[in-house]
DNA sequence: TTATTCGGAAATTAAAAACA
DNA sequence: GTTTTTAATTTCCGAATAAT
C-alpha cells in the first residue's frame, strides 16, 4: 500500500514519464544535473464551463480524447517542428518556464467554489478593471459622442479597409477578418455604437489610418471628392491619442491591436521614437490581460481563442524586431509565454496556385500550405533566433545558429523565393502575389537574424573568425564556416532580391517595406564593415556589388520613402569611403612584397599557423582534426578560455554604433 | 552500463448525472 | 446537498532503444 504517486512530476520526469518525487530539485534531476522545474497542471486549472456537457445515456465506447496534444508543454507550443536528424533541443526553454502568479490569482484561487462573484478588485494590480461588467449591451449611440469624430463615408471607409488588407493584413494579421468586417458593416448601416465596442472602434481607426496611406488617392477622390487623406490621418491620429490610455485600461484584445497598429503607423510618420514605446505599451497590456499564457483564458470561442494567437505571436514579433532594430533589450521573454501557433481559420483556407506543399503543423499533422503558413514559419523564425539574452555566450550563439539552419530546411517551397520567376507579372493573381511577397520577406527575415545574431562580433575582429560549426568536419563544406563567412554569405543572399523587381515594386506599396528597406540597410552596413576590415580580400569586389544591389533594391521597395532615401545616402556614403580606403591601401603596399600587411585575422590563416607554431607542420592534421583548432591554443590564441571563462558579450549593440565605427 | 524514449495501464480528479 | 458515474488528465511501469 505504498502511496507512491507523487502529486504532480516535475517538468523533466513528465516529459521522459519516469517517477518523480516531492522533493525540489527531485532526486533524478539532481542525478543528472537537470533544472527542475514545476509544470501547471491542467486539470487542477480547469474552470466551470471548460467541459462540454455530455449528452449523458450509454457512452459505449470511450470516445478518443479530444486534445491529444498536451498545449501546456512548453516545449510543444515554443519548438517550432524542426526536429532534424537527432539534434533534439535542449531542456533550456523548459526549464525556464516560470510561472509567476500575482497576488490576485492567488485570491482567486482562495475563493474558487465560495464565492459566486467576486467583489470589486480595481484597484488591486491583476484585479478585475472595473467597468467590465457594468457595461451591459447598452443602446447604440452616434460614433460622435464616444470620440468626437465621424467616420468617413461608409464607401470610403471600406475602401480604406480593403487598402489595409492589402497593405498589412497577409503580413502581420491582427483580426480575424469577416468578423472584423460584419462589425464594421453593423457599425456603417445603424451608424450608431454600442459603448463597449470602443477599443474595437479605435482599432477600427488605426486600420484605417495605414489604409489610408497605402490607398489609390484617385480612387478615393472618385468616391468621395470631400475626402482629404491627409488630412484625415492626422485627425483619426489625435483621436487614437486622446483615447489610447483608456483602451489600454480596458484592457481588450482590440486595445492591443490598435497599439500594434499604432506602433507600425508611427513608424510610417517617421515618429520612430513613440513606434518604439507604442510597441512597449501594446506588449505591457497583452501580457496584463494574459495573454502570453493560453492555459488563463479559459473557454473561448474557437475564433477568439485563435485571433488571440494571433495577435499574441504579431505583438511578439513586432516587439522583438523593433527592440533588434533599436538594439535594445526586447520586452517579451521567449521563455517565458505559453501561446501556440495560430492555426488556420475560413480567410485564410487560400492556397498557391501551382505549388501544393504540406507543412508540419505545431501538433504533428501534416496540412496544406496556406497564406496564413508564412505566419507560423515566421513566429517559428522569431522564436529561434530568441532575442531574450541581453548577453549572449558563443556557444548559445552556435546552437542559435544551428537551429536557424534546421529551421531552414522545413520551409516549403510556397515560401521560398526562388520558386517566382522574375518577370513574372503577380498582379493579376492576388494569391501568387501574396505567396511572393511572403517568400520574399521570409527570406529576408531570414538573413537578417544571421546578421543580428551576429552583430555584436562585427566590432570584434578577433571573433569574426570563429568557427561556427563544432564536432568532426563532415563532408559538408560549410561546416569551416566562421563568423565573418556566414555574416558575408547572407549579406549577399539578401542582396540578391533585386532581382525579383517585380515583387519588389509591389511590396513598395505595403507596410512591410519599411522593415525591408531596414533590413536591407542592415546588410549594406555589414557589407561596408566587412568589406573595410578586409580591404585586400579578394572578397571586396562581391562586397561592392552587393552595396550596389542593396542600394538598388532600397530604391525600388523604398519608393522614395524618407527612410529609403536616408538609408540609400549613408550606404552611398559607404562605397565611397571604401574605394577611398581601398586606393590608399593599393597605394601603401605598392612598394612592399606582396604578402601580408594585414593585421587582420582569417581563420584559415590561424589553422595553418597554428599547424606550424606547434611544429607538427602537418596543416593536414590541423585541419581535420577539429579539436585541435578547438582546443586550448585556438582559444589561448584568441585570448579567450573556453566556455565558462568566457566574457560575455553585449547583444544590444545598435546599428548605429555599428555606424559610428565606421565613418 | 547507463540514460532516454514512449506505449499504455493504472490512478486521480473535476464535472455531470443520479439520487435522496 | 450528497453520492455515483464519467471522462479527461495525470503518473509512471516496463520494454525498447540509444548513448557512453
Amino acid at each position: 500500500m505504498a502511496p507512491s504517486r507523487v502529486q504532480s512530476a516535475c517538468a523533466r520526469c513528465r516529459r521522459q514519464k519516469l517517477k518523480c518525487d516531492d522533493t525540489r530539485p527531485c532526486q533524478l534531476c539532481i542525478r543528472s544535473e537537470a533544472e527542475c522545474t514545476d509544470v501547471v497542471n491542467k486539470r487542477r486549472k480547469q474552470t466551470i464551463g471548460a467541459r462540454q456537457p455530455q449528452n449523458r445515456k450509454r457512452p459505449e465506447h470511450r470516445p478518443l480524447p479530444v486534445n491529444t496534444a498536451p498545449s501546456d508543454d512548453p516545449r510543444l507550443s515554443l519548438q517550432p517542428q524542426i526536429v532534424p536528424s537527432g539534434t533534439r533541443v535542449t531542456d533550456l526553454v523548459t526549464s525556464q518556464r516560470e510561472r509567476a502568479h500575482s497576488t490576485f490569482h492567488h485570491v482567486q484561487e482562495l475563493f474558487r467554489n465560495h464565492m459566486t462573484t467576486l467583489r470589486d478588485s480595481d484597484a488591486i494590480p491583476d484585479g478585475t478593471p472595473a467597468n467590465k461588467q457594468s457595461q451591459v449591451p447598452g443602446s447604440r449611440i452616434p460614433i460622435i459622442e464616444l470620440i468626437g469624430i465621424q467616420l468617413p463615408s461608409a464607401p470610403i471607409t471600406l475602401t480604406l479597409l480593403d487598402a489595409y488588407l492589402q497593405a498589412n493584413h497577409w503580413y502581420l494579421s491582427l483580426f480575424h477578418e469577416p468578423s472584423f468586417r460584419a462589425r464594421l458593416v453593423t457599425i456603417l448601416q445603424t451608424e450608431g455604437i454600442l459603448p463597449s465596442e470602443k477599443s474595437f472602434l479605435l482599432l477600427l481607426l488605426a486600420v484605417l489610418i495605414i489604409g489610408a496611406r497605402f490607398s489609390n488617392h484617385e480612387t478615393l477622390h472618385s468616391l468621395d471628392p470631400q475626402f482629404n487623406p491627409q488630412q484625415s490621418r492626422t485627425i483619426w491620429i489625435e483621436a487614437v491619442e486622446n483615447h489610447i490610455f483608456w483602451i489600454l485600461q480596458e484592457a481588450t484584445l482590440e486595445s492591443v491591436a490598435c497599439a500594434v497598429l499604432m506602433s507600425i503607423a508611427y513608424l510610417l510618420e517617421r515618429k520612430t521614437q513613440l513606434s518604439f514605446t507604442m510597441s512597449g505599451l501594446g506588449s505591457r497590456a497583452a501580457q496584463a490581460m494574459g495573454i502570453h499564457d493560453e492555459t488563463t483564458w479559459g473557454h473561448l470561442d474557437p475564433i477568439e481563442v485563435q485571433v488571440r494567437r494571433r495577435v499574441w505571436w504579431s505583438i511578439y514579433m513586432v516587439d522583438v524586431y523593433i527592440a533588434q532594430a533599436y538594439g535594445k533589450p526586447s520586452i517579451l521573454p521567449t521563455v517565458q509565454f505559453n501561446v501556440s501557433e495560430p492555426e488556420d481559420l475560413d480567410d485564410t483556407l487560400a492556397t498557391c496556385p501551382g505549388i501544393g506543399s504540406y507543412e508540419v503543423r505545431e501538433d504533428g499533422t501534416f496540412k496544406p500550405v496556406t497564406i496564413f503558413s508564412y505566419n507560423r514559419y515566421k513566429a517559428q523564425l522569431y522564436s529561434i533566433a530568441d532575442p531574450t539574452a541581453h548577453s549572449i555566450r558563443l556557444p548559445h550563439i552556435k546552437r542559435t545558429y544551428a537551429r536557424l539552419l534546421d529551421w531552414e530546411k522545413t520551409v516549403p517551397r510556397e515560401l521560398k523565393l526562388d520558386s517566382f520567376s522574375e518577370n513574372q507579372n503577380m498582379i493579376n493573381d492576388a494569391a501568387l502575389c501574396v505567396f511572393s511577397l511572403q517568400a520574399l520577406t521570409l527570406q529576408v527575415t531570414y538573413d537578417y537574424k544571421h546578421l543580428i545574431l551576429f552583430r555584436p562580433f562585427l566590432l570584434s575582429k578577433k571573433y569574426l573568425g570563429v568557427r561556427l560549426h563544432d564536432g568532426p568536419v563532415e563532408t559538408q563544406d560549410r561546416s569551416n564556416t566562421t563568423i565573418r563567412d556566414q555574416l558575408f554569405t547572407s549579406a549577399l543572399r539578401m542582396s540578391s532580391i533585386c532581382r525579383w523587381q517585380n515583387i519588389l515594386i509591389i511590396l513598395g506599396n505595403t507596410t512591410s517595406a519599411a522593415q525591408l528597406c531596414f533590413q536591407c540597410f542592415t546588410a549594406g552596413v555589414v557589407l561596408a564593415m566587412l568589406a573595410l576590415s578586409e580591404l585586400s580580400s579578394p572578397r571586396l569586389p562581391e562586397c561592392k556589388q552587393g552595396l550596389a544591389r542593396l542600394i538598388r533594391s532600397l530604391e525600388v521597395a523604398g519608393a522614395g520613402s524618407p527612410l529609403s532615401r536616408q538609408s540609400v545616402d549613408i550606404l552611398m556614403e559607404a562605397m565611397h569611403l571604401i574605394s577611398a580606403e581601398e586606393v590608399k591601401e593599393l597605394v601603401s603596399r605598392a612598394g612592399k612584397p606582396a604578402e601580408d600587411v594585414r593585421s587582420v585575422l582569417p581563420t584559415a590563416n590561424l589553422v595553418t599557423r597554428l599547424a606550424y607554431s606547434r611544429g607538427t607542420g602537418d596543416i593536414h592534421r590541423a585541419i581535420h582534426q577539429p579539436d585541435a583548432v578547438h582546443g586550448q591554443e585556438m582559444w589561448e590564441e584568441l585570448d579567450l578560455m573556453p566556455d565558462e571563462s568566457e566574457p560575455e558579450i553585449l547583444n544590444s549593440i545598435s546599428l548605429y554604433q555599428s555606424l559610428a565605427s565606421l565613418f
